[in-house]
DNA sequence: GCCAACGTTGGC
DNA sequence: GCCAACGTTGGC
């Protein structure tokens, strides 16, 4: 089982978003960097557990539990000509990108950047570092595990 | 809106 | 294959 923690920007899919969505699940649509699709398709497990995170908004930060709930499979917007995230490059017989579904386990309070940086158990945080960009990035079980421990 | 950091693109 | 130019990310 391994942990992550996965940026949403709430102006596309909020927490609230996901709260409201069939079964509480959605596909995770739109990576287009290799290295987070990487990590959706080779390393993501069926039952590990997720961060969700406002990126790109008024109060960045930890607002949520989630799970992965499907394997990888082909992001079906990339084959969509009218949908922002199309890849005239992927075809169905070749796609390039892949997400999983993500489950919402539960909401929790917003734990801003601001209060993540300010523990020093969390200095080695992915998107704590300078530069860091990813949107979706692996945590450290004993980062998930203080991270839960203030929650 | 700024801008540092990083990824991608494309000419050579 | 190098690398300058360009585009994007995302906190501030």
């Amino acid at each position: 089982m391994r942990y992550w923690l996965m940026k949403s920007e709430p102006s596309d899919v909020s927490v609230d978003d996901l709260a409201a969505m069939p079964g509480q699940t959605v596909a995770w649509y739109g990576v287009r960097n290799y290295q987070a699709r990487n990590f959706m398709r080779d390393q993501m497990r069926v039952g590990d557990q997720v961060f969700f995170y406002h990126s790109s908004c008024k109060e960045p930060g930890i607002v949520g539990i989630a799970r992965v709930a499907t394997p990888a499979y082909p992001d079906a917007t990339q084959f969509d000509p009218a949908n922002k995230y199309h890849d005239p490059k992927a075809t169905p017989e070749t796609p390039r990108w892949f997400n999983v579904d993500v489950q919402l386990v539960r909401k929790t309070r917003l734990v801003s950047i601001r209060e993540l940086r300010s523990y020093p158990e969390l200095a080695s945080l992915r998107i704590l570092q300078k530069g860091s960009r990813l949107s979706i990035t692996p945590v450290d079980p004993a980062e998930w595990k203080f991270i839960l421990g203030i929650l």
